[in-house]
DNA sequence: CCCCCCCC
């Protein structure tokens, strides 16, 4: 022991520096005011630290892993970053001595640490060959955490977890006058089904491996390690920081749990495996995704948002107990309630325009489904021509000409609505086809109005994320045939995740081919 | 020391 010098308390009459052997210390036995240890560690992740704005680089970090499973931070100088680069190698695992200690910065921590390693000059680094060391180290925030998260101030970097539910192509924003931006939104989807978007930037957006994700076997987990949260476009979001790093199929506990979910729900029945995107020609766009309603009736709708389903069916009664058309205020947009005055917004008259809305059941599922106004062309008149018609405009009346409908059959193309309450799922109509539109076949192809469910690309009205289907009650053997049959085109595969991204980008974001 | 993580 009486080797062992304390740093702290060595008498100041000591000439020079004293060399002495350092002490082995874990992570969790280290102090900021012990200059006597060194660590044996595996480098896991190491990145170049960037300050906004203009993302300049301002240091070189990295995270290290003790044998216990411990984590630690370091940062070295922007000036010794080139020698770190090199000396540490991700995954490799050094004897590591001479190093210092700051603060843990609050903005952008890694770690719940409260003290960060410093590498400079004095820093001596040893490769060493025992290998057994962990190979990660995550604190995986779940979904319904993310909000108190994003309250927080500064909170630790977020790691999340989930299958990798649909992957975007690059956009690109902004120019030379402003500034150019890149970027890739991934969703991720827990076993709730919800989808958090995960956004890679720039370079990192051009360099996730689109080609090498549709190689792999689906469905793929993927780990994604300190994000920043943040709300865009009203929902929560992901987005990559300099720290970040990702990975597919991490070997931890979490993936596991995901992938046997899958198996066991692959296990228990047919998956749908939906095209997303528009066919070109009207005969088959008309007979796309021809999912039986009593399929679809019992798959979560989470997992087909925006999806476009299409289906023959007879309308069997129309729900009388639902107002036909409702007015909306051209002021406020609120809805009116008929025999109400809006008096806050009109003082004498209520001059609203009329948007119709009726419920219509259909088909050989029993679904309900929605119509608004203009989806209902092909099925019902103009609602205007309609109201004028009627002699009581009250909307509790449902006209004859709408009554008139049912026990008529049409192809209908609709999407689930958004879910509010427990219960079947319930529909919207998007389309009447049981006719080849005799005009303007392109500008008529896409969806008209803006779009009604959320979903992780907002702003693009003809996105639909890949398909992903949950369990449908049925004792299937894991590996027999879909039970329930598709036109060929469809491809009757039994398969959860599609083996691509399949959104419908009919419109690509402007692009500069300035680079 | 502060600003501050890129998009609607």
């Amino acid at each position: 022991m009486s080797l062992t010098v304390d740093p702290v308390s060595t008498p100041i009459n000591t000439e020079g520096p004293v060399i002495l052997p350092r002490q082995f210390a874990y992570l969790t036995e280290l102090s900021p005011a012990d200059n006597s240890k060194y660590i044996q560690v595996r480098v896991y992740r190491k990145w170049t630290g960037v300050k906004v704005p203009g993302f300049t680089p301002t240091n070189f970090s990295c995270i290290l892993l003790d044998k216990k499973g411990s984590a630690v931070q370091a940062n070295a100088d922007l000036k010794e970053k080139d020698r770190f680069d090199h000396d540490l190698q991700i995954n490799n695992v050094y004897k590591i001595q001479g190093f210092g200690f700051e603060r843990t910065d609050s903005w952008g921590k890694t770690l719940d640490n409260d003290f960060t390693l410093t590498f400079g000059k004095y820093t001596q680094i040893d490769r060493l060959t025992d290998t057994d060391y962990p190979y990660h180290y995550f604190n995986f925030a779940a979904f319904n955490e993310l909000n108190a998260r994003l309250e927080k101030k500064n909170p630790i970097l977020t790691d999340y977890i989930g299958y990798v539910h649909n992957v975007e192509k690059v956009k690109e924003y902004g120019g030379a006058t402003t500034s150019r931006i890149k970027l890739r939104n991934i969703g991720i989807r827990n076993l709730n089904n919800d989808v958090v978007p995960f956004t890679l930037w720039n370079e990192d957006a051009d360099n996730f491996k689109d080609d090498e994700y549709a190689q792999m076997k689906q469905p793929v987990v993927l780990v994604v390690s300190s994000c920043y949260l943040k709300r865009y476009a009203g929902q929560i979001q992901l987005s990559a920081t300099s720290a970040n790093r990702y990975y597919f199929n991490p070997d931890v506990q979490e993936t596991s749990e995901l992938l046997a979910a899958y198996n066991k729900a692959n296990a228990s029945g047919p998956h749908l495996q939906v095209q997303t995107e528009r066919l070109t020609s009207w005969d088959q766009e008309k007979t796309r995704n021809r999912v039986p309603l009593g399929t679809l009736l019992q798959i979560d709708p989470k997992t087909q948002q925006r999806v476009l389903f299409t289906q023959e069916a007879t309308v069997l009664q129309i729900d009388t107990g639902h107002h036909w058309y409702y007015q909306k205020c051209d002021e406020c947009g609120g809805k009116l309630t008929y025999g109400y005055l809006h008096g806050q917004c009109h003082q004498y008259e209520t001059k609203p325009n009329p948007e119709n809305r009726m419920v219509i059941t259909d088909g050989t599922g029993n679904a309900l489904m929605s119509c608004f106004t203009p989806q209902t062309d092909g099925l019902i008149k103009d609602v205007n021509a309609l109201l004028n018609e009627v002699e009581n405009k009250d909307p509790a009346i449902t006209p004859p000409a709408i009554l008139a409908l049912q026990n008529t059959r049409h192809v209908f193309q609709f999407q689930f609505a958004t879910p509010t309450t427990k219960g079947p799922p319930t529909f919207i109509l998007k389309k009447i086809m049981d006719n080849p539109p005799t005009a303007l076949p392109a500008a008529s192809a896409g969806p008209s109005s803006p779009p009604v469910l959320q979903s992780i690309t907002e702003t693009d009205e003809h996105y639909t994320p890949p398909p992903v289907t949950p369990t449908v009650t049925q004792d299937t053997p894991a590996d027999a045939p879909a039970t329930t049959s598709y036109p060929p085109e469809l491809g009757a595969k039994k398969q959860l995740f599609p083996p691509s991204t399949s959104e419908e980008h009919d419109r690509s974001p402007k692009k500069q081919k300035n680079e």
